[in-house]
DNA sequence: TTTGTGACGAAAT
DNA sequence: CATTTCGCCACAA
């Protein structure tokens, strides 16, 4: 197993309910500051059974500009739409493109957050 | 070994 | 604003 991956998967699971980071923050958190690419890849391989008992909430983890990264209307997408919906998190459309952006997260509250 | 491709991101254009 | 360019780097061809 990849230590990197372990890393950012128990980053991940501190991120609070109805809240979202980015990947660049989950990578710094992580002690991976730049490798944002490697948290997608990480994500990719998130165990369905979760980690140390615990659930890895991949779905909280969103673009830095707040877009969920997958395409709109594919499988994915509806499913992690669907998920942050149901726990509060608002998502608020945007006019150019027919993308949907999740609520634009004050990034720094949230890293706020975590850190502390 | 070089090259292209990403669940990315910030800066430059 | 929207796009492109780069920086990052694991991974496959």
């Amino acid at each position: 197993m990849n230590a990197n991956y372990v890393k950012i998967w128990q980053t991940v699971q501190l991120i609070p309910e109805g809240k979202v980071a980015s990947y660049g923050q989950i990578a710094d958190l992580s002690g991976l500051p730049g490798r944002a690419r490697l948290v997608g890849k990480s994500l990719q391989f998130v165990p369905k059974e979760g980690v140390n008992g615990k659930p890895v909430p991949w779905h909280r983890v969103l673009r830095a500009n707040g877009q969920i990264a997958f395409p709109p209307n594919g499988e994915v997408y509806l499913t992690q739409r669907a998920l942050l919906i149901d726990e509060g998190v608002t998502l608020q459309g945007h006019k150019t493109k027919m993308s949907e952006f999740a609520w634009r997260p004050d990034l720094a509250e949230i890293l706020f957050y975590l850190t502390e």
